[in-house]
DNA sequence: CCGGTCGGAGAACAGTTGTTTACTGAATGG
DNA sequence: CCATTCAGTAAACAACTGTTCTCCGACCGG
C-alpha cells in the first residue's frame, strides 16, 4: 500500500499538529468545553474551515489530546515497579517518574487533570479508558512482587487503583505547587503516602 | 439593626437562589467556564441584566455555589470522626455519611468534582480552600485518638489529606457509576482503602 | 402619605460563535 | 502527461454572547 509518508500527508500532519498545539497553549487558562473552534483555528494559523479535515469537532481533538498525553506513558510505570531493589527505592523512583513527566509536559498533564471530570464526555472517556489500563498495568507489576503472594485479585486492583489515583493526585499537586520548594514539599508528602500504604500492605493479611 | 427580612430582600433572595438552581441544573452536562450568562438567566426566568444584581459574572456566582455546595458539611466528619468506636466502625461511618450525602445532592458534588480542577481560577480557590479547611478539621479530630499519639503535626496532616482525598475520590467514583450495584462495588472498595490506609498507620511508627 | 431606594425589564451594542457551500491549486499515481 | 484527489481558502449564514444604558414600579423608612 502507500509507503513514503508524501509531501501532501506531511504537510497534512503538521496543521494537525499545529491544532493540537495551539488547542493545548489555549487549554493551559481554559477547559475545553469553554474552547472555541475558530480560536483554536486562528491560533494555528489555518482557516476554521481546515479544522473539519482533522477532527469532527472540538470533542474529538480534545480525545486525540488524551492520546498524545497518556499514550506515552504506557508500560513506564510497570517498567519502574518491575525494577529490582526494596519497596522504598521502587516507590521513590515511581513519584521521581511522575514529578519528572509532569516537568517535562506540564500542559498536557494540566489538561487531563482538568478534563478527567470536566464537561466533554468523550474525553472524560477516554481519560477513564487510559486510567483503567494503567490499573491493570500497575496491578500486573505488583502481582509479581513477593509481598503480593496470597493477594486475590480485587485486593490487587484495589491496591493497584490506589497507586494509579495517587500518582494522578500528585500531579495534579505538582501543578498547582507555587514554588520549587513547595514543589519538593508536594514529592516529600506524596512519598510519605506511599509509604504509609506500603506499610498498609505490608500488614493487610495479618488479621 | 434591621430584623424582618422585608419583602424585598426576601424577593431578591429568592430570584438569588433561582439563578444558583438554574445554573446547577445546567452544569450537571457542562462546566461553568462553557456556561453563558444570558443561559443561567434564562433557565432562572429573568432577564440577563437582573443578574448583575446579585453577582459580578459567572465566576462569582461559582464561589456561591461552592459555598452552598460545601458550606454544610462542616463539623461533620469530624463529628464523625470523634464519635465512639472501634476504627472500623469509624470508616465504615464516614463512608456511608459521604455516599449519603453524594446521593442526597448529586448536582453539587458533580459540579465541586468538576471545578476543583476546571478553569475558572476563582472556583478553582475557593474549592482549594474549603478542602484545607476540611483537612484540618479531620487532623484535629485524628489526633484526639490514641491511635495518633508519638504523630507529629506534619504527619497528622499528610494521613488527614490522605482520608480528605480519598472522600473527595470516592464521592467522584459514586458519581460516575452507573447503576447501584456499581455503587456498593464502589463503597466496597472504598472501605477496603480506608481500612489498608487503617493498617499503615498502626504501624507507621514500627520501625 | 411621600420621596428615595433598588430589583428587575427592555432595547440596543458590537463581537463572536459553529457550520455550510462552492471553489482553488498543488501533490498524486497510473 | 493528465485526470483525479483533497488540504486549505473564502464568503456568507443565522444565532448567540456579555455588557451598558435608560426606564419602570413596587417596597421602604420616616
Amino acid at each position: 500500500m502507500s509507503h513514503t509518508p508524501g509531501v501532501r500527508q506531511a504537510q497534512k500532519l503538521r496543521t494537525r499538529q499545529a491544532l493540537l498545539d495551539a488547542a493545548l497553549t489555549l487549554l493551559e487558562h481554559q477547559s475545553l468545553s469553554s474552547l472555541g473552534l475558530r480560536e483554536v483555528t486562528r491560533n494555528a494559523g489555518v482557516t476554521p474551515t481546515a479544522f473539519y479535515r482533522h477532527f469532527d469537532g472540538m470533542a474529538a481533538l480534545g480525545v486525540a489530546l488524551v492520546e498524545e498525553a497518556l499514550g506515552s506513558l504506557h508500560g513506564m510505570i510497570g517498567a519502574v515497579l518491575a525494577d529490582t531493589g526494596d519497596s522504598e527505592e521502587r516507590l521513590d523512583r515511581s513519584v521521581e517518574l511522575i514529578a519528572r513527566h509532569v516537568a517535562a509536559r506540564p500542559a498536557h498533564f494540566r489538561f487531563i487533570a482538568r478534563e478527567q471530570h470536566g464537561g466533554v464526555g468523550p474525553v472524560r472517556e477516554a481519560i477513564a479508558a487510559q486510567v483503567r489500563a494503567f490499573t491493570e498495568e500497575v496491578a500486573a507489576a505488583v502481582a509479581t512482587e513477593p509481598e503480593s503472594a496470597g493477594w486475590d485479585r480485587p485486593d490487587l486492583l484495589m491496591l493497584a487503583g490506589l497507586y494509579v489515583d495517587h500518582m494522578v493526585l500528585t500531579a495534579s499537586a505538582l501543578l498547582d505547587a507555587a514554588g520549587p520548594e513547595e514543589e519538593r514539599e508536594v514529592v516529600r508528602t506524596a512519598r510519605r503516602r506511599l509509604r504509609l500504604v506500603t506499610l498498609g500492605r505490608a500488614h493487610w493479611l495479618d488479621g
